[in-house]
DNA sequence: AACCAGGACACAA
DNA sequence: TTGTGTCATGGT
């Protein structure tokens, strides 16, 4: 009997889909031992595998077209306009040599603004449990292939919003709990137009983003860069603050007013993707040594 | 076992 | 304007 699944091949050359995918951009994605990522984008369970200069998709049900998958993953971007673009500096050409193929992606804006609520203090394996938990618990279940796990769409504002704070705290949110629940409600409620941002000004869409409690200028501008394709916003993270103190502004320290306007001039137009190179970078060529236990004096 | 994690926020000083 | 404590949870 025949499998229900459809493939489709997406011409993708210079695509780093393991960095793009794990680089801490999107929570729903995990590899399998058989090099398939499998996760879900929109409502629709997916797995994709990076073959030479190509990228396979697989989904559950065929879909009607294969535009949303163009778009998510942004195969169809000139990535070498992109990269020229960067400074010509030392710190930038050793992380874009370290990440080379590494892509923004193009997520639905509900989603990466609640992911990105519940992201704060939280290392990236913690942010994917919770987000997980989420889905698991309030999202819409989905068609998936046979044998495979069942897998959920992410839940709607509208969704989240009839919850109580303790059922949000039962995902292992924490304090994120309160911020995510009041967000979810005034975007139920209509207070905040999420599509209607697309087409303002990267400032005046910031400034709305800023309304919602939980979100300031770092998530605010991981949503306009990660959902909106706003490529000059400049989300900075811990990550990010140490790459540009260690790379650019060794022994002195910066104000975050003057750090915000280095960011923006000194990085161009695609200011954004040059961060997420940096971002990569840091967490994958420079982590500091692991901390070694100390061991009793008197060890033998 | 301390230290830290893709922060935001209220409140000092 | 810049600094500090607080929030909740778990990885390293």
């Amino acid at each position: 009997m025949a499998s229900s699944t459809c493939q489709h091949i997406f011409p993708a050359k210079d695509y780093n889909l393991a960095a793009t995918l794990a680089s801490g951009q999107a929570f729903r994605w995990r590899e399998r031992d058989d090099g398939w990522w499998e996760g879900v984008v929109d409502a629709r369970w997916v797995r994709v595998k990076k073959v030479e200069d190509a990228i396979l998709a697989e989904t559950a049900a065929p879909p009607q077209d294969w535009q949303w998958l163009t778009e998510y993953l942004q195969t169809d971007i000139d990535l070498s306009s992109v990269l020229i673009s960067f400074p010509d500096d030392a710190p930038m050409r050793a992380a874009v040599t370290a990440c080379r193929g590494l892509r923004l992606l193009r997520q639905e804006a509900w989603e990466c603004l609640a992911s990105f609520i519940l992201s704060s203090t939280k290392q990236i394996v913690q942010i994917q449990q919770i987000v997980g938990l989420l889905c698991e618990r309030f999202g819409q279940s989905l068609v998936v292939p046979p044998g495979h796990e069942p897998v959920f769409a992410f839940p709607s504002a509208e969704r989240l919003a009839a919850c109580a704070e303790g059922d949000l705290r039962g995902c292992k949110m924490g304090f994120r709990a309160p911020n995510l629940l009041r967000t979810a409600q005034m975007i139920a409620a209509g207070e905040l137009n999420l599509r209607s941002l697309s087409s303002r000004t990267v400032d005046e869409a910031r400034a709305e983003l800023l309304k919602l409690p939980g979100v300031g200028n770092k998530i605010a501008n991981c949503v306009l860069l990660f959902a909106y394709g706003f490529q000059a916003a400049f989300p900075v993270d811990v990550w990010v603050m140490k790459a540009l103190q260690q790379l650019y502004f060794p022994k002195r320290r910066v104000s975050a007013r003057r750090l915000a306007r280095f960011t923006a001039t000194h990085f161009g137009a695609n200011a954004g993707y040059a961060q997420q190179y940096l971002f990569h970078y840091m967490r994958t060529s420079h982590r500091p040594p692991a901390l070694i236990p100390k061991r009793k004096s008197r060890s033998g």
